[in-house]
Order: C-alpha cells, then structure tokens, then sequence
DNA sequence: TTTT
DNA sequence: TTTT
C-alpha cells in the first residue's frame, strides 16, 4: 500500500551514527518543521519529526548536514512500540528516509549568522556597502537581522 | 516548509467523531497501511498511523467509512506531547488529514467476504431485510447515478 | 532535488508492455485521476496522466491490470522533448512509477458490474468456464488464502 | 481521488503574472528540477515542469521569486489539450500549485555568483580572503566543479 | 486516444 | 524556451 511523506525541514541537531550489530549503519535525527500558519498568538509553531536513515545514505547524510541544516526528504512513515523500565508501552512513529536533498551549501550557512551573530566583517560587502539596507529588507522576506526565519510567511 | 503525506490503508475500527468545546467536529482513526516488503519471517506487517479530521470532512469521513474501509488520505504530520498522570512525558506522532478518498464501496465490501466469514447475520441489517435501498443510495457515495460526491472514485 | 507524485486512479485502457533494444521490460499507461471538485456543469471532470514502469515492476503491472482498474501508483515526473514529422517540437511530461499498488481485486471488478453490463458473456472464461479455481488464484495478487502479494491489503 | 506532486526546483525564468478576464490572478512558471542520478554521460540532467499558481498565492510568488529562485511546492497534476493553428491536437501536463515553500534568501542567492560571475566585491570576505578554495570545495556538496554527488542540488 |  |  502507498505510504509517502516529503518533508523540509531543518535539523534539530547533529545527526546521530549508529552501527547494528550485523554492520549496517544507521542514523537519526530529527526535522523542526515550520507550520504553514501562525497559532492564534501570532507565532508560527514547529512539528518536530524524527527521521531514521540506513545504509551508505546514512554515512553520506551524516557527512553533508549538520545541526540546523535545510534539507529536504522522500520516505514514508513507519510505526512501532516497547515496553519501558515502568512497564509501559510507549508508541513510537518515525520517518524512515529513502532519498533526500541538501537545500543550503555549507557556504550559505556561514555566511548567514542569526541575530546576535552578526559581527560586520561576516556580512557579504554588498551589504554592509550599499546605502539602503531597510528598503531592501522591507520587500526580502528572508530580511536579515531580526529576521530569523528561513522559512517564510506563507 | 513542506510537510505532506500520503497514504492508503483500513481503519482499524469504526472512526470516532466528537465535538470540541467551541463545536468543531473532530475525527480520529488508524489506518493498516501494509508495508510493501515482508519481513524476515515472510510475513507482511503494517503501520497503524493515527489520523485526525477536522470540520466538515470529518463528519463525511464517518459518514462513509467503518472499521476495515480502504481509503487514500492526503495529510502532513503533527507532532504534540504532554505529560501523563505518571507524570511522564508522552510524544504524540498524527497525520491531519486534508482530503480523503475512499477506495472501496459498501457494496464491494459485502460482496467481499473472507473465508469463514459469511454468515448473513454480519451484514448490516440495512441491506439484508430493508426495504428502502434507494433512500441508502442518496446516503451513499459510491452508488453511481446520483452520486454528488465531490472525493469518491464513481 | 526532490520530486514527488502519488496518483489513485483508472487505467483508460490495457497497459502496453514493449521490450527496449537491450532486453529491458517497459509499459505504458495513462491514469484517469477524478478530479476533487465538480466543475462549473456540475460535471466531475478527470485529468489523464501518462506513465511509465521499468523493468521488473513492468510485468508484474501487466499481470495484474488492465483497462479500468483501479490501481495508486507512486513515482516522478519526467518531461522530454523530440521534432514531430512536420518538424514541430513535442514536449511530453510523463510520471515515472516507481511503485504501485493493486486497489482492487479481479474478484471485485468481476463482481461490481454496473447497471446493463451484466451480461454472462462479459466475464473473462476463466472464471466461468475453468475448473482451477486455485491455480488462478496462484496467479491472483488478491486471492486470499495464498496471498503471495506484496501489494495488498488483509 | 488523490493526486498529489511535490517538487522541489529553480525557477528557469522570472514568474509570470496574469489577471483573468474575470480579474483572478495567475502565475505560470517552470521549475527546472534536477534528477537524483546522473546519466550514461555522467550528466545530471533536469527535468522542466510547467506549474501554475492561483489568485492571492500568484501574487505573494511572484513577489518573492525569480530566475534562479529556488522553491519547494505541493500540488497536483492538471492534463488538458488543445488544437494549434495547424490544427494539430497539443496535450499539455501543468502541476497546479496548492502551496509552497522558499529556500533561498535573496540574501543568499546574492551571496552565491556562479564561476563568471565572480567579480570581487560580490564575493563574500571569508571567500576571497582564503587561499585555499579547492580544498574548501573538496568538503563542499555545493562546490560545483568536481561535485559527483548524487543527492545534492548542484 | 481516455477510467469508474 | 530552460535553473543552480
């Protein structure tokens, strides 16, 4: 039966490595997902997914993101569950990951700090030369020094 | 950022419809969704996926389906938690379903009976002893000449 | 990058199996997929979608479908151009399947005929003249107790 | 039924933005979307989709988009036909776009010249300052040149 | 060229 | 007619 799920998101920290016992690697982590729509107070909340990877896509994943890395990805998702220390069952839904897709270069990162990171000599000249930054902010949805989103309105 | 699903599989019991305080209807349901490999024993097995359906949607989706219903749902995942009575923190993985398909009529699923399960007292009353079966057609998505459905296959 | 298709819908017609100059199995196909919405007639309108399956998958399509059936398919789009005779340039987009999925049996198109297509004669042979019930089931993706399916419900 | 596309791509030109004769807005776009593998040539060759946006969401894209712009969308699969003046029947797929997702800033994409384009002061302090670029790109998915990712955008 |  |  058909199970597909496609995802952007970024990583809410390092990807973590694992070897099975039989060799296979295997690595996990998990999307911050933005919501289309703001809540009710305003602020645009997250879905937080955890993702699983295996094989030589596993060991090339881990090579290319980081924490905070923009990607995209293609699976589908997968169920299963155990039983605790206290003896409870505990529900479990990942995301197991067949293909995915690096959406920013290690070079954009650098070169975008988040607010508070934003020493003058990180900003590309274009910026830090040209005579109006605030009308170029007010119409570049990624803005810049507040904003912080990379993720975007709508 | 993207965030899209799709999947096809049976309710694992009859959906549940409630109300919320401020009177929106609300459905909940799991769907089998057979994985495509079988496992290392040869057997098949399945993800249970817990979906939500919201408003309108929602009361047609009960309206057609019942425990063991096919059905293609288009959705993205949610991700919530809260902390139990043990005080202990519990992650919640669902599908919100935006658009639905349902992949299979009553009256295939009647005529579909397994092995061993064909005693006529499982029929729904409606069809064995009724005599009305055109007032069952108008309620009934997949009866073909009326049909005013807007998400079903004919 | 990614790219991304699932489809439920129709064959408009028995899906064609060729063999390429290197022994490679493909079929062709186009999908009825109903749309959601009725349009401004109140007439439900479909979209007509070509697609391609490989090698393997190519057969075992064309073992188990044919014109009318109702099947999911999972895959990509792909688009191509070549110069017609009248030297026009064709663009043509087709979706590349990945992976499907059978969403009904022989058994329930056999038994859904709808109103003034009942006659005997339309019923393939097998059924009504071959005393093997079992050996077609053999061949039956949704046969049941045998089920070698990899496709299929439960 | 369920028709459903997700795409991740640049756009091969500006978008274009139209009013209806009934005063609704339409943008129509193609999104060049790199295929996963390369070719026997060992080219990673694109696929050109043609997509079509709506009303208020045609004009929120166009407003942060352009040639180059890189974006994610979720949509479906639209099929309709035509016949030219040579009286020659045209079959057109176009992806209507129910939503979708930025992933460049302008910021970045400033920030990003291609070879060519490298003029000096476009080139941000931390790469024109450093002497060792290749060794930067040997480590760099995003480098170009030597890239023989098979995941990764470009 | 279109399915139900 | 194609992007990076």
């Amino acid at each position: 039966m058909i199970n597909n799920v496609v995802l952007i998101g970024r990583l809410t920290r390092d990807p973590e490595l694992r070897t099975t016992g039989s060799g296979i690697s295997v690595a996990t982590f998990t999307l911050a997902v933005n919501r289309q729509f703001s809540n009710a107070n305003g602020q645009r909340e997250a879905d937080f997914i955890s993702c699983v990877i295996w094989r030589k896509s596993a060991e090339n994943f881990c090579n290319f993101t980081s924490k905070g890395s923009l990607v995209g990805i293609q699976g589908r998702i997968q169920t299963r569950n155990y039983d605790n220390k206290d003896g409870q069952r505990v529900y479990v839904t990942e995301v197991i990951v067949d293909s995915f897709s690096l959406l920013e270069s290690r070079r954009e990162r650098d070169q975008q700090p988040l607010a508070g990171a934003l020493d003058s000599y990180q900003r590309p000249a274009t910026e830090t030369s040209q005579g109006a930054p605030s009308a170029q902010k007010a119409s570049d949805p990624f803005g810049g020094d507040f904003d912080i989103s990379n993720n975007l309105p709508f």
